[in-house]
DNA sequence: TGACTATTTCGCATTTCTGCGAAACAGATC
DNA sequence: GATCTGTTTCGCAGAAATGCGAAATAGTCA
């Protein structure tokens, strides 16, 4: 095996998603594109911060494959490309309550 | 309300979790874990770091609440004490591959 | 008690991240 | 074509994370 092997390359990238997830502004962005797309605009109002900082957090969620953007008259919308973060998060959640956390199936 | 609301805090919580997720020799010990327990010197061989190093990505983890840790005769065992991390990385190794990313449930 | 083993904490230098304002850019409208 | 709006990129200063070796700690065994 080399010194840089597949499993080193896929873990990079697993732990790039787990990172851009990893500040609470971006997790605030992918919380409230659980509920539908939005433009940058309405972000910057829903998170509390500049524009320059809002879109650098974007533009990091969408190198990680998190979200996906869409150029649609003069607004740019984003929205949620993985559904699973939502269900990770009520896990999260449920667990931190305590509650029996039994996972069955996460995704199809 | 003062200037922290509780949404911040669980926020900030939940970002933490993701936030401990977000390194390669972090999420590398998570995965060794999901088979089982290993004790601190096990894996200081598997990740390839030095003991202080791991001995604070462990900390970070435990912290977070992704980890559990028992002392055990002259060994510190740790243990995975968030099951739903492996579905939930199993979920983004099915979207990276393309596959229909659907999901049904996470936690009970 | 004293040596030994396994692990954590400390201090430091290096790197990476964050947020801001200014500037650049792209597309729509006049 | 000029301009205006929405968004991204750039440069900077301050904060945080990383990894290392040395030192500290705790528990075990002779």
């Amino acid at each position: 095996m080399p010194s840089a092997p597949a499993h080193t390359q896929r873990r990079k990238q697993r732990a790039a998603v787990f990172k851009a997830l990893g500040h609470p502004a971006r997790l605030q962005i992918v919380e409230e594109l659980a509920d539908g797309e939005r433009c940058v605009c309405e972000l910057v109002d829903l998170v509390g911060l500049g524009w320059s900082a809002v879109s650098r957090h974007l533009s990091v969620l969408k190198a990680a494959g998190i979200l996906d953007d869409e150029k649609r008259g003069l607004q740019v919308y984003y929205r949620l490309a993985l559904p699973c973060v939502k269900s990770f998060t009520a896990c999260l959640d449920a667990a931190r309550r305590g509650e029996a956390v039994e996972v069955r199936r996460c995704c199809g």
